[in-house]
DNA sequence: ATGAAAGCGCTAACAC
DNA sequence: GTGTTAGCGCTTTCAT
């Protein structure tokens, strides 16, 4: 049995709804509040988050739920989001769906359980149209996926116009057959997926894709077949850092350089991108600026419910590097 | 004001109590348990689990609580025990420290007001010593890092060892003026120096070493002033993926060759390890089995507190790629 | 098999 | 300023 209020109060001599009082700094003479400090840390009480929230519809933790951990945009996003719900004192409780609906499901229900006072989330596909008929007891802010703006507020990148962007940049390099690798659970690689056809389409060019599971084993397999084929793309897109990847090893396992027999181009300015030889050309998302503005959106909804629905589109910023040089 | 048991009874006409039992898998009528789940699906019911667990004093989530995030060991890590987690239907609650020893004492002190069942640990160095007086109320297993067993069970590295071995692989590729580049923060670190010292003791070396905050930014800057010195090394081992990042970019900042002009060894074989040129040789950690061990030792521990104190010690794998190759 | 009632640890009215 | 009282939503005796 752990130690609970009545103790304190016991060992303080007052009763405890005095010890409450002057645990939440009310109005406690200066004597008590001195005797009930001393008594909490004579008995080493902690108060019991459970009982405090039943009773008083206190705050709960914020929760972040992302599709992948081993996803760097992620680890980047949730770095933000904590710090800036540590600054404003509120607990995060994180969890990883591995791009799962029934584990995003699971979680969901477990966060309405934990009575979590609002959710950041990072939705596959499939769960983003179930969200819309669920009726959440807490406010949601969709972050890196999201769909029409419905019934969440949230915060993304403009992903059509930033793998367009790619795209352009690509043609202008003088690359034809410009193949592009997409992921195959979220909105975020299908807007990007659109941004590609269109901007293909725009160049008079014949669009050749593929949507993998968001791994870069997958994407690695799937593209060591692509480069056998006899007529084989001059230039790969990745949609994400993980693709990315994927893409690059089967490039290198092929034998075939780069940017000399294919361009390389890709999402997510990770680290990784810029050591290596040569460095990969991709589009750097505003992380830290995006989970920010998720949790603004979150604690704003917290405080006005009635607030009209947001959606806030960021712009990346494209960073050209010798993987997409012109052939020689 | 959400959906409580009552409004279930309500709706299904019988006691709260029943419902209660019904929920719970209790000796109830067929026709009853039927009613019963009937009016759950009609209210959109969901058990408040701080009241239950306020009641039943029912297991908590499991804690995790990490150093760095962006460290991929860690995130690696978190989704091995998170995986075996969820295999046993428990949910975690992760929280990321960033090395800041303040922000680890707030957030262990939340853990034991979230009453989590158990946890999961990676502690900094100034952490793991006040841990020892802390009588916590859960149990606790180091991952990572760890001191002496005294009072925790833990799963680490066989730290010394590893690091020894690749010591003495640059030994055996004629490198003699080995430099070492290690945290500050954290026993694991520390634990690897010593191996270093030993190594570099046994093979008659002078053994030349730092110790920085734990980051990529501050390798970096450290290893370009010290590539400025006359007598610069001709080697480098960094204890972990991020300062062995930092090691690489002031390298190649410095215009010299790997292995040519110095070689590079560092901890965690991360995939870009294999991907840059030249691919680097690295101690590759069973982090899968780490976290799996870890998760098992804390449920072994739950349901048996008096068990004896365990650390499981595990080998790495040195993997000999080219920035270790014998200089030209 | 079911219901009534007690109580987990806490806070918020309401008294004084 | 402080104590008394009444629940928050749930499980669990203890009756019936």
């Amino acid at each position: 049995m752990s130690i609970s209020i009545n103790d304190v109060a016991r060992a303080a001599g007052v009763s405890k709804s005095t010890v409450s009082r002057a645990l939440a700094g009310g109005s406690v003479s200066e004597e008590v509040r001195a005797r009930v400090a001393a008594a909490v840390q004579a008995t080493g009480y902690r108060p019991n988050l459970m009982a405090r929230r039943l009773r008083a519809r206190d705050a709960g933790p914020m929760g972040v739920l992302v599709a992948d951990i081993r996803n760097p945009f992620f680890t980047a996003l949730i770095r933000a989001v904590e710090a800036e719900a540590y600054r404003q004192g509120r607990r995060v409780l994180l969890c990883n769906t591995d791009e799962d609906p029934q584990r995003e499901a699971m979680y969901l229900q477990l966060m309405q359980e934990e009575r979590i006072a609002g959710l950041i989330f990072a939705p596959t596909q499939a769960s983003l149209h179930k969200l819309e008929r669920m009726q959440l007891e807490f406010p949601v802010v969709l972050v890196d996926r999201a769909g029409a703006p419905a019934f969440h507020d949230s915060v993304v990148l403009d992903n059509a116009q930033a793998c367009a962007t790619l795209v352009r940049h690509l043609v202008d390099q003088g690359r034809r057959r410009i193949a592009g690798v997409f992921g195959s659970t979220s909105s975020t690689a299908r807007e990007r997926c659109d941004g590609y056809l269109a901007a293909m389409r725009d160049a008079g060019l014949e669009p050749d894709l593929r949507q993998l599971p968001p791994t870069s084993d997958a994407a690695e397999a799937e593209v060591a077949q692509w480069l056998r084929q006899p007529q084989r793309p001059d230039a790969f897109v990745a949609s994400n850092s993980l693709l990315l990847e994927g893409c690059l090893r089967a490039i290198r396992a092929a034998g075939l350089r780069i940017p000399g027999d294919v361009a390389l181009a890709g999402f997510d300015n990770e680290r990784w991108t810029e050591l290596v030889a040569p460095a990969i050309t991709v589009i750097e998302q505003p992380v830290e600026a995006m989970g920010r503005a998720a949790f603004g959106l979150l604690m704003e909804r917290l405080h006005a419910p009635d607030l009209p629905l947001r959606k806030v589109i960021m712009q990346g910023r494209c960073i050209v590097r010798e993987s997409t040089q012109a052939a020689a």
